[in-house]
DNA sequence: CAGAGCCCCTGGCGGC
DNA sequence: TGCCGCCAGGGGCTCT
C-alpha cells in the first residue's frame, strides 16, 4: 500500500505527536511483526521499555524513530544511536491513539508512552514491521541495501539514470527495484510512466540518457504533488497517523483506470501484468 | 552482480 | 451457503 509519500505524511504525524515522549512499555502482539528482530519479541519490548523518541527519519518507504536514553546532557547525536525502524508493508499503519479506544482487530503491536497516549501498529496482512537497528551516517544499518530517495541530498539523477540504462528488465520492474531509487511503487510507477510517455515493458537498456533523466523528473514530480495533499487512499487501508485518508487519488492519470479514457488523448487505459504486479498505461500515447 | 522465481499474509470480490 | 480463483500501495531469500 503506502509508497513515499504515504510514508512520509505517516512519518511527520508520529514525528508531530511524539517526539519527545517516553516510552513506558512496548508491546508486541504477533511474532512476525518482529520477525526480523533476530534476539526476539522479549527483547525487542524490553529494549524499548524508558527510551525517549528523541526524532524521526525516513528513507523510500523506510520510515524510523530515534531513540534515546532520558538523561540530561547525553542525547545521542543525530548520527549515530538506536532506531526503531518501521516498514509499513501493504497494508500497515501508525495511529496516534489518545482516547483509550478499544483494540483494532488487527493490531501488531503498540508503545505506550509516560503521557498515556499510545502509538498503535496495525497491519492487516503483516508484511510490515518493526526492528531496532543502530544509525550509522543518520540512516539505520540495517538499510544499507536500500538506495536514497529522490528528495535525499545523496540521490544523484545522473548517476541513476546511467543506472537504468544498463538494466536490461522491464523499466516498470526496474521501478520497483528499492536498490538503485528508493520510495516508488506501484501507483507512482505506472504514474510517472504515463507522464513520461513510456510504456513499463520498454527494457531499461532502450531508453535514452534524456529519456530516462526526464521520467526520474517525473517520478520526483508525482511524488511531490502526492505529498502535498496527503497521499493516495483507496480505501481505509491508507490513512495517515491522525486517520485520515489523502486526495491524490482523483489526480491519478492511469493507476486503478483500466477501460477509462486516458487523460491526454481519451484511449482507453488498458492493464497488464510485469513482474507479477498490475500495471496501467495508455496505448496510445506511451511508447 | 543482475535477474528470475519463489515465499511470506489477510481479506474482499465475483463466478459457479 | 460454500468453494475457488483472482486481486491488493510491500520486500526478502535463494539460486543461476
Amino acid at each position: 500500500m503506502p509508497e513515499l509519500p504515504e510514508v512520509e505524511t505517516v512519518r511527520r504525524g508520529v514525528d508531530e505527536a511524539f517526539r519527545g515522549g517516553l516510552i513506558r512499555a512496548a508491546e508486541v502482539y504477533n511474532p512476525r511483526t518482529v520477525r526480523r528482530h533476530v534476539t526476539g519479541i522479549d527483547d525487542f519490548q524490553l529494549s524499548l521499555k524508558g527510551l525517549q523518541v528523541t526524532g524521526s527519519g525516513r528513507r523510500g518507504k523506510f520510515m524510523w524513530l530515534t531513540l534515546a536514553e532520558p538523561v540530561d546532557g547525553s542525547q545521542a547525536s543525530p548520527q549515530g544511536g538506536r532506531a526503531l525502524v518501521c516498514h509499513l508493508g501493504m497494508s500497515g499503519q501508525l495511529h496516534v491513539v489518545t482516547d483509550g479506544r478499544e483494540a483494532h482487530k488487527h493490531l501488531r503491536g503498540r508503545l505506550r508512552f509516560a503521557d498515556e497516549r499510545e502509538l498503535w501498529f496495525i497491519d492487516q496482512r503483516t508484511f510490515g514491521y518493526w526492528d531496532l537497528a543502530e544509525l550509522e551516517d543518520a540512516v539505520p544499518k540495517t538499510m544499507a541495501h536500500i538506495a536514497p530517495d529522490v528528495f535525499e541530498a545523496q540521490f544523484d539523477a545522473t548517476l541513476a539514470a546511467e543506472r537504468l540504462l544498463r538494466r536490461t528488465i522491464e523499466v516498470k520492474k526496474a521501478l520497483l527495484d528499492q536498490t538503485w531509487i528508493s520510495g516508488v511503487g506501484n501507483i507512482y510507477a505506472d504514474e510517472a510512466l504515463w507522464r513520461a510517455r513510456l510504456r513499463g515493458r520498454r527494457s531499461g537498456d532502450s531508453l535514452s540518457k534524456r529519456k530516462a533523466l526526464e521520467l526520474l523528473g517525473h517520478v520526483k514530480d508525482v511524488l511531490t504533488e502526492s505529498l502535498a495533499v496527503g497521499g493516495t487512499s483507496f480505501d481505509e487501508l491508507y490513512v495517515d497517523a491522525r486517520g485520515e485518508a489523502g486526495y491524490f487519488a482523483r489526480e491519478l492519470a492511469v493507476y486503478g483506470r483500466a477501460g477509462q479514457p486516458c487523460k491526454r488523448c481519451g484511449t482507453a487505459i488498458k492493464r497488464e501484468v510485469i513482474g507479477d504486479r498490475s500495471a496501467h498505461y495508455c496505448p496510445k500515447c506511451q511508447r
